[in-house]
DNA sequence: TTGTTGTTTCCTGATT
DNA sequence: CAATCAGGAAACAACA
């Protein structure tokens, strides 16, 4: 078990991890957040507005947010069935979810109706208040770089909102299987997760490479199209990371232990010759700047 | 309760 | 020489 009562939760002030991270990076105690996306708020969404005043765009994040919480494909889902505003998101019953998303519909209703009634989720594989509470209360100002790990990035990054989106009549249409149709139809395909504590280790190391203002100089997009990047800093990932995990512990060499059991899966690809490189591979989702 | 998953920890040896 | 890389093996915690 992992022995995290309070008191390790928000790291005695000793050598901390926090410390030793400040030490190895400056920017990282104040990054200016406001630059963050342009028209995006810099925080979770959920926190700070009703689903009921979402912009598109919002609905959107909240879609993918939601997706990956669950760890469902992105491309499960006819995204063009939620082209809308939070008004008319709010509007939809649950029958209207399941006709727009087949088997993830009520996966999403029900999110939605968390936010509705909570302001916030509620289901248990969303993060706790709490763990919210331990990353803001450690870092020396509230950039919260892993607040939601899961999937706390802006969603332009993820996939890009390409105006092609149809201008759809909502979600009375039938709702056409994604291009590459990996979803079947009729049978609701079990919506697959474990994801102790919201984030793998490559999903976190996604999100830095997403979120390089949050994280300046960690690990850098060697190739950015071909998901080739760098670990600069690596120990202090690794730190990051163990922070993330309550690992005071975590070093590179362990972090990177795991980082190789990824090849046999193939959410990594091997770059041989490079150190500190590594490439994503085909089960890597979310890192695309065109992510379908 | 048991099996699986995703690490974490440790280790030996090779490579840069 | 130190830092990495490669994997095997075993331990572990969270889940299903």
């Amino acid at each position: 078990m992992v022995l995290l009562p309070s008191s390790v939760m928000s790291i005695p002030s000793t050598m901390s991890v926090d410390n030793q991270l400040t030490a190895s990076w400056s920017p990282y105690s104040c990054p200016d957040v406001s630059m963050v996306t342009p028209g995006y708020t810099g925080r979770l969404w959920s926190q700070d507005l009703q689903p009921q005043y979402w912009s598109k765009f919002q609905v959107w994040e909240w879609l993918q947010q939601t997706l990956d919480m669950h760890q469902i494909d992105a491309t499960s889902i006819p995204f063009h069935n939620f082209d809308m505003d939070g008004r008319q998101l709010c509007s939809m019953s649950y029958q209207d979810f399941t006709r727009a998303a087949g088997s993830v519909g009520p996966i999403l209703y029900q999110s939605l109706c968390d936010l509705k009634w909570n302001g916030q989720y509620g289901t248990t594989e969303m993060y706790t208040p709490m763990d919210i509470k331990t990353e803001i209360d450690d870092l020396p100002c509230s950039i919260l770089p892993f607040k939601d790990e899961t999937s706390f990035y802006s969603t332009a990054d993820i996939f890009d909102i390409k105006p092609s989106f149809q201008p759809s009549s909502l979600v009375t249409s039938p709702a056409p299987p994604s291009p590459d149709s990996k979803q079947p139809h009729s049978r609701p395909h079990p919506v697959k997760k474990h994801n102790p504590r919201g984030t793998h280790l490559w999903e976190f190391i996604r999100d830095i490479l997403l979120h390089p203002e949050r994280n300046p100089g960690l690990i850098k997009w060697e190739d950015r199209t071909e998901g080739v990047f760098r670990f600069l800093k690596s120990e202090a990932v690794a730190q990051l990371w163990g922070k993330k995990k309550n690992n005071s512990s975590m070093t590179y060499e362990k972090l990177s232990r795991a980082m190789r059991y990824y090849y046999k899966r193939e959410i990594l690809e091997r770059v041989d010759g490079r150190r500190l490189v590594y490439k994503f591979g085909r089960n890597a989702r979310g890192w695309r700047e065109s992510e379908k």
